[in-house]
DNA sequence: ATTTCAAGAGTAAACGTTTACTCACGGAGA
DNA sequence: TCTCCGTGAGTAAACGTTTACTCTTGAAAT
């Protein structure tokens, strides 16, 4: 008797689950009968009103929530999705994660989060734990899936031809174009170029839109002003050294094409420190626009990804799929924006061809 | 039958599944005894050794995967949590979650994220839908939880005294010693301070740590050289109007304590459009460390919040709660770290107390 | 006075696991 | 011979939903 009230709290205390049990015993009805009449299922055609009603009403007072392991075993759909991320930390990964995260919100859709951190293996083994989760879908970042996941996937920055993986790419051809011809309109001839990391699955793509870009143009591309990069680190430092490479090489050229802003931002620090005046000596221009490129010194030149607007295509996309709304599509180009600011200024005709190593000495003994 | 197919397709291809049905009939016995095996449950300890190992065989010929939401309804945990950020596309919450990342992924356990932007309503909601999903935790950043969730949670940066959650804070007296006695050390006597948004759960905080600080080093807080910030923004615009204003106040001061990375960028930007040299007219100190403040120009001086740390600290503290392996704690601090980089020096001697206000048209008239 | 029918609701299997019980069997001790 | 006990495994309920069926009424149509 003293144990009795305990079980008669109907929302909160001791933890008692409210389910379809609960309801039905209360409204002296099936669990079967309350849960058509909740979902309006083809089998609740035949209740009446007035009992939906009470139901509904029922439902609403003990504050039921349908259980979603339950559910999901039932029904085999889990509204979650899996988002492999190359990094989440950086801003890279982050925008588009939040991007992403924006639209699943209101859609309904959950989604659980990994890193990969370019290493294939983890990539195929946190796909099947995801899988075993449940996930109806996967979003991946900077890395090209080149085997199918087993769910509908899409790729930000994804390359590779894979059947049920819609690629989200930048229009990387008109990415070179909006920067080569910026540079050659400021009379730029001689540009160097920061090649990006063979993990990074854009590098290739960029950097074949570059070449062809710059063939249009007129634009002549001297191995030796061009720079890969295999380093992994994420800090300006990834550029300093290289941009020092460039100038000792000692060959004039007035701008440098980086592969992103952070390379972008250490080659500036590299310039600089060679007592060049950027942009009067030399032209920097980025790729990315992360938060970064506009607080630099100078504010840095660059293109811009719409990185949260990627991600929020990426999961429009995924979610339209696993709905069966729309078929897979190979890719879905977004175009880049181009963001001039203080970085990029007319060649410095004077010196022409030569500025570059006219300047790197003096500097060097300036400072 | 052509309109077959379609209802056929839902999912995907043949998906047989491997349940423990399927191993059972494979094995000649039946689900009870082959899941005992694999938990190896008390049940399990009459199986003879050979048994035991035909079962396991046969589990990984069949690959088999338990269903993880049979198993969770029936066992009623989840190893999920729930993740609720102020924001994921910024450094802050995108570092603290990298580092939660990392240890719940080796302690195998996913999480689902949302964002709140501060609207508490939103984080009521959210919490409620995360539960429904079975998350048997919370992180949460830069926000203060003022009642329970329902499940432990782990609040970074949070301040509340709440039963059930543990505040994961920097120390924020030792944040303020650092970089109060770094500015004294230099020299500086008249320090200015923008104070964090009202909504910024460290805010407060970290106001009355640097007043008890600033009153133990007999440094003086005028209430005319303190700004309060009431923007959300989250670029450098946040700190640049601020700063303006603080000039425009034309009373004199030599160094900046600004409430975050970010606000002390857009001042930077402020002081040098004014004419101000940092650090040889006017010196600045942020807070956070984010990535852009070592790309600055002057590289900023800064107290380094371990973000990456505290999510991973959040991550253990939650996870060791969950487990029942340690009870909850009111709050864990978290050591800064003082950065010092290019935007401090000593103070103007020479001007002295009037060095803002001098500088400041000077510099208005040069541009 | 049947048949027909619809309204209103119940039944029970199924999703895949887990686990407290039960059961059959054979050998050892009383 | 009877009891006891250990071994090796099966049984079935339970977790909470969903859904294709079934069942009962009472009334309208034949």
């Amino acid at each position: 008797m003293d144990s009795d009230p305990r079980k008669k709290k109907p929302a909160t205390r001791k933890e008692s689950r409210v389910t379809l049990k609960t309801l039905a015993l209360h409204l002296g009805l099936t669990p079967g009968t309350v849960s058509a009449a909740l979902n309006d299922s083809a089998a609740a055609r035949s209740l009446p009103g007035h009992t939906k009603q009470r139901i509904l009403e029922a439902a609403r007072e003990f504050n039921y929530r349908p259980n979603y392991f339950a559910q999901s075993l039932r029904l085999r759909r889990t509204y979650t999705i899996g988002v492999i991320a190359e990094e989440i930390g950086d801003a890279y990964g982050a925008m588009i994660i939040s991007g992403a995260e924006e639209y699943l919100r209101k859609s309904n859709y959950f989604f659980l989060t990994v890193c990969h951190r370019h290493d294939q293996k983890v990539l195929q083994t946190y796909s099947q734990l995801l899988l075993a989760r449940g996930v109806e879908g996967f979003i991946t970042t900077d890395t090209s899936v080149t085997v199918p996941l087993g769910r509908p996937t899409v790729a930000v920055s994804g390359h590779a031809r894979v059947d049920g993986v819609t690629n989200i790419i930048l229009d990387h051809k008109l990415a070179a174009r909006l920067a080569l011809t910026h540079l050659a309109d400021l009379g730029h001839e001689e540009i160097a170029f920061l090649k990006g990391h063979r993990l990074s699955s854009d590098s290739a793509t960029r950097w074949e839109a570059i070449c062809e870009v710059a063939a249009e143009l007129g634009i002549r591309i001297r191995p030796e002003l061009t720079i890969q990069i295999d380093s992994t680190v994420s800090t300006p430092h990834l550029g300093y050294p290289y941009a020092k490479e460039l100038l000792a090489r000692r060959l004039p050229f007035t701008a440098l094409f980086a592969y992103n802003d952070v390379s972008a931002i250490g080659a500036m620090w590299a310039f600089r420190e060679s007592g060049l005046r950027i942009p009067d000596d030399i032209s920097v221009v980025g790729f990315d626009d992360i938060p970064a490129a506009s607080f630099a010194d100078p504010a840095l030149t660059t293109v811009r990804q719409p990185l949260e607007r990627m991600g929020e295509i990426a999961a429009k996309t995924l979610v339209q799929q696993i709905e069966g709304i729309a078929d897979s599509t190979h890719q879905i180009t977004v175009e880049p924006e181009f963001i001039v600011r203080a970085s990029t200024g007319p060649a410095p005709a004077l010196f022409g061809k030569s500025a570059a190593p006219d300047a790197a000495p003096t500097a060097v003994n300036r400072s």
